[in-house]
This record gives C-alpha cells, structure tokens and sequence, in this order.
RNA sequence: GGGCACGUAGCUCAGUCCGGAUAGAGCGUCGGACUUCUAAUCCGACGGUCGUGGGUUCAAAUCUCACCGUGCCCGCCA
C-alpha cells in the first residue's frame, strides 16, 4: 500500500512541477519523521528555490497548491509545513490498508518469476556448531526468507567443503586413531563424537616426532591425490566421515531452524569432470600463467596484486578452482545467486567473481552478504579444531532453559486464564529462547563485528524477540477473546472510526510493511525487518495502551479496532516469520 | 607496507546506499503505572564534539579527501 502511495505521490508530484516548469528529476521524496503526521514527505523545495528565486516554504506552498490529489486513490490531503510539502493519505489507503493486512499472505510480493539460489553457511564438516559460526546459516536463512517473500524462486543451498585438505586430516584421523585414546564425548550427538579425532588428529600433526608427522602427512596427500583421481574407494571413506558429521551439524541447523533445499558437495564437480573442464579454460585465458610448476591466474591488470593459483604443482585442485566449477553451475541452473560467506573470504571471492568475468559470465547476477567475525569478550576467537567457543546447542540450550524458567516464574501472576499446561511452557519456552538468539543475531548489520555476550544475548526484554514476540502474543489474545464472545473484525472499516494519533501510527506502520520486505530483498539486508518490528512493536504498544478493544464505546469502534488488531498480526507474525523467528500465540 | 570493513550516549545498536524537519531506541541509573483486552508492557528524567581535521552544499552522521583507532585479508589452506 505504501508502495504504491509513494508512486502516486511520485506521479503528483511530477505533475505539479511540470505545471510550474520545474525541473522534476529530483523529487526529493522521504519518509517524514514519526512526529509528523504525512505519511510521505518532500523536501523539493530547497532544490527549487534557488531556480525560482523564492524562498523553500513559499515554494512549498506553490507547489503544493498545484499538487491535485483528485485522480489518485491513495494521495489525500496534500500540506506544507516550512519547507515541505507533505502528503497525507487518502481515507482509502485506511481502509484498504486494514483489509489486505488481514490476509495471511500479507506483505508477501509478486512473484518476480526469477529463479535465486542462495548458498550459505558451507562451514567445513569438522564439528560442532560454535556461535562463531552462527552468524552464517542465521543471517543466510533470513536472507533466503527474505528473498521468498519478496517473490523470488529460492533454494537454499550449503555448499559441502569435502575435498579440501581439512577434510583429509580428518579422514586420515578417523582411521587411525582409536576411541579409547579419546576423551569422552560432550554430547552425544555425531559431530561431538567424531570431532575428538579431528581434534586429536590436528593435535598430532602439530607436536607427534618428525617421523610419524611426515608418515601422516603422506597417508593426507595420497587421500586428495586419490579424489583428484576419482578413487572411487576414496570417496567412500571420505564420505563417511563427511556425511556422519554433517548430519549432526545439520540438526543443531534444524533447531534455528536453518533449512536448505540441497547440499552440493565439492567432490561432485569432481567427479562431473566440472572441474577439469574449467581448469582447461582457465589454462586458456591470456591471465593464464604457469610458474613454479603451478598453473594460475596473473590478475594484476584487474587490480589484484596476489595471483590466484588454480592448479597445484602436483596436480591436485583448489578450493577456489572447485568453486568455479560450482559457480559455473549455479549460472546455467539459476537467474542469480547470492553467497552469504564471512569477509575472511573477501579477497578468495573477488578474485573468484573476476574470474567467472574472464571466463565470460555476468557476474551482476552474482551478491555475496559478507559478515564479520564473532568474538568472545576479552578478544579470544572461535575454533572448532582447537575447541575453543561456545557450541551454539550450548547457547540455544541455556537460551531455552531461561526462557522455560522465565515462563515458569510468570505462571503465578499471570492475568490470562488459558489453561497453560507443560507441553505450552515448553513451546514458548523454546519459540523464546531460540528466537532471542536468533534475533539477536539477524537484527545487526552483518559488517559489523560482534562480540557475544551471554547476558546480552539472552536479555528478555526490549529489543529483543521476546519483545516483538509478546506483541503478537497480545494481537492474538484480543482476537480469542473477541471470538469467544462472538465479535467478529470488521470486513470493511470506515476510516472515520480509527482516527486517534495511535490508531493512525499503527495503521501507517502496517502498511509500510511491503516497502519493508521490498527494501530488505534489494539490499539484501534482512536486519531492517528486525529493525521494521521493532518499530511496529512500539506503535502496538501504544495502541494497546491508548486504544481499548474489546472495552470500546460502540460496537463500530470495537469491530473496527478488532480488524486493526488482526491486520497488526498478519502483519507482525508475517514480519516475524520473515527473520525465521517463532510467532507465539501465547507467552 | 598494501587492500577491504568498522568507529553514533557509560554499554549494545538503528539511522549512512538515495544529504533535508529538534540525531533515535534499548540496557544501566533515578522516578512513576498492574481491580481495566497478558506488566516479557508502558510513561517520565538523566545521558551525544555522530573517531579527528579539511572540502563540496542553501543543508553533512550521511557525499569527498587526509589522518587516527580497531578488525579481517594479503597461503600451491578453506
């Protein structure tokens, strides 16, 4: 709706400058601050004032007086104040607003018939989630609900690192070392019980005697040696430790929850023979360099100092050589592709996008969201081979325990009578808990860098899910009351009815919902719906305060304000939804 | 040394792409509001040289340049 509303002031605004032989390509539009009334604003007057030779508010007010909101269905009232021109909206953006926002698909945009895979978390398969690692598949699984909603074909895609050197300590470790030389699990769960050897593995590697260190790394070599080779008892053995990990892995995702469509593992574009294939014409390229026995590619006319090797002396391929082959594929299966990868990787992919250019692709269908690292207080990082961090089943755990004893200790005072019984302290506890982690991660820029703090993580109160969460919690509370004494919403609303400063707020935040999600999926940046419900959760707050519901003067009013509430939860629970957090019915 | 990112209140962050209305929240501190649709809520007070300095502009947290600080990267690792 607001969308659209924009347009038309776009429209009217155009016309009128062109009434006045304005220039009119710079309207200036902006959103008007929230203590101002407009829905939407211009500050078109500054531009003009110097070409018209009359001061910005009397510009203002000629423009204005120009602007005819007749012929459009959303611009009503058309104001200045000072300088700017403001736009009021029309009774029927009201009433519009409060219909569409009631339907459970609301926000959700046009199918854009454009197809998008969206790659991200692809952490190597050695272990544990830690919370350094969190930032990845939560900001990538907002980024793929994002996208959804804003109308696009998406698939979810991890990318399985099983072909790089990691993978074969592992492999290597998994086969030689023997359970009773382990310390004992800390969960029973896959990647804790198979990250010990890889933890003793790296261990060995970096302190055994010479000896057995250059043995060891023999056994490493002839593994990547014999997946280069398409040993097909190779990837047997490197496929079992890969899969059984991943599948422990893949279970802490579930409980963000982190969902992918497909996990495409690197040894596929071996097999395939992808990987050959790109390595020929690469070799190719003008850019194409043989030196030290390695093949790679000299960038420095592209502005990249380092060359970027893509064959190893001995033969074997790289990472980035793999990830060619891969993007490759993404460019004949999908319109675009977007890679959610930490900025460690900036450099890697910069040159990896240069390449997929000289290879001749259009590389505008490709966008990476890079993140920043996550530390802990006092500067310390994150490790899974040195097992230093904090698993993330451990913070999602203790998140879910407070949330449990939070429920628990609200039960006594709790003014709802709805019969909570344990299996429902348990569900909120959970949608609570693990929402205020997820919120508390996909609510930041991902350039930024974070460090975690327990306490601030878990804080249940503004700001956080649990905040948003309770709105929702208290739309549905109103519509189950005024259900049970058979109040229905009201289908059509007459605008007239929500006309105080909080109803109005609320209902121009409702419908500035869709602008929301549009602006998310351009930039990419699923933090501003974080941003947006916290916005939406202040102006329920105070509408729930101001405005009583089922307790109003007249039956209209009441009917009226009810289809208010359920457009606020459509609305609310879609945005939720949106950023993958839980919309609790009940808290 | 070079490249990239970040620097907004004591702390954690929006706002920066696309320059415009007195720079907004939360936490913390202090003071208030539960016989009224759920107090995980709300209201009020205190708190800011938007890292520093220059430039562009009628107007700069926002654009630009320099500098300072922090992080990441600069591997035949991923």
């Amino acid at each position: 709706m607001y969308l659209s509303l924009r347009s038309e002031v776009e429209d009217a605004l155009e016309a009128a400058l062109a009434a006045l032989d304005l220039p009119t390509d710079d309207l200036g539009i902006e959103r008007p601050p929230e203590d101002v009334d407009a829905a939407v604003a211009s500050s078109v007057a500054f531009r003009m004032a110097g070409e018209v030779g009359a001061p910005p508010p009397k510009v203002a007010a000629d423009i204005a007086a120009e602007t005819d909101p007749t012929g459009y269905e959303y611009v009503g009232r058309v104001d200045t104040q000072g300088p700017y021109v403001n736009v009021f909206p029309s009774d029927s953006y009201v009433a519009e607003t409060v219909e569409t926002a009631q339907s459970e698909a609301y926000g959700r945009l046009p199918d854009r018939d454009t197809s998008v895979v969206v790659e991200h978390t692809s952490a190597n398969p050695t272990g544990p989630v830690h919370v350094g690692r969190a930032r990845n598949p939560i900001v990538g699984d907002a980024v793929v609900r994002v996208l959804d909603f804003a109308g696009y074909d998406v698939d979810a895609h991890y990318y399985v690192n099983d072909a790089g050197r990691q993978v074969a300590v592992f492999t290597w470790a998994y086969e030689t070392f023997d359970e009773s030389d382990l310390p004992e699990p800390e969960r029973e769960k896959a990647d804790y019980d198979l990250v010990r050897y890889y933890r003793k593995g790296n261990e060995f590697l970096k302190e055994g005697d010479d000896e057995a260190v250059e043995a060891a790394e023999a056994e490493i070599d002839a593994i990547m040696q014999g997946l280069e080779d398409g040993d097909e008892a190779v990837y047997e053995r490197v496929g079992t430790v890969v899969d059984t990990v991943l599948d422990g892995m893949t279970e802490t995702f579930d409980r963000l929850p982190a969902e992918f469509d497909e996990f495409v593992k690197e040894t596929r574009l071996m097999r395939s023979g992808a990987t050959d294939d790109v390595v020929e014409r690469l070799r190719a390229l003008d850019e194409a360099v043989y030196e030290k026995e390695a093949w790679q590619l000299d960038l420095s006319d592209h502005g990249f100092d380092k060359n970027l090797v893509f064959l190893r002396s001995d033969g074997t391929s790289l990472y980035t050589t793999r990830d060619l082959a891969h993007h490759e594929w993404k460019f004949d299966n999908y319109d675009r592709a977007v890679t959610v990868i930490g900025e460690d990787h900036k450099l890697t992919f910069n040159q990896l996008d240069q390449s997929l250019e000289l290879l001749g692709y259009d590389t505008d269908q490709l966008d990476q969201v890079f993140y920043s690292w996550v530390n802990l207080p006092g500067g310390e990082g994150m490790s899974t081979r040195e097992g230093t961090g904090v698993d993330l089943d451990d913070l999602l755990d203790e998140a879910i325990d407070r949330a449990r004893a939070e429920v628990e200790d609200r039960l006594d005072d709790r003014l709802r009578d709805d019969d909570l019984d344990e299996a429902g302290v348990e569900r909120i506890a959970e949608q609570v808990g693990t929402g205020a982690v997820r919120y508390d991660i996909v609510s930041k820029q991902p350039t930024k860098s974070i460090t975690f703090e327990f306490e601030r993580a878990l804080d249940f109160e503004a700001q956080s899910a649990p905040y948003v969460q309770y709105v929702h919690a208290r739309a549905c509370g109103i519509l189950g009351e005024a259900a049970d004494e058979g109040v229905e919403p009201a289908e059509s609303v007459d605008p007239d009815l929500l006309d105080t400063d909080a109803e109005r707020d609320l209902l121009r935040t409702i419908a500035r919902f869709p602008a929301a999600v549009d602006e998310a999926a351009a930039e990419l940046e699923p933090h501003r719906v974080a941003t947006y419900t916290r916005t939406f959760a202040e102006q329920f707050n105070a509408f729930y305060r101001e405005c009583p519901v089922l307790t109003a003067d007249d039956p209209e009013t009441r009917r009226a304000r009810l289809a208010l509430v359920a457009a606020a939860r459509e609305t609310v629970g879609n945005a939720l939804r949106v950023l993958g957090v839980a919309a609790p019915d009940s808290m």
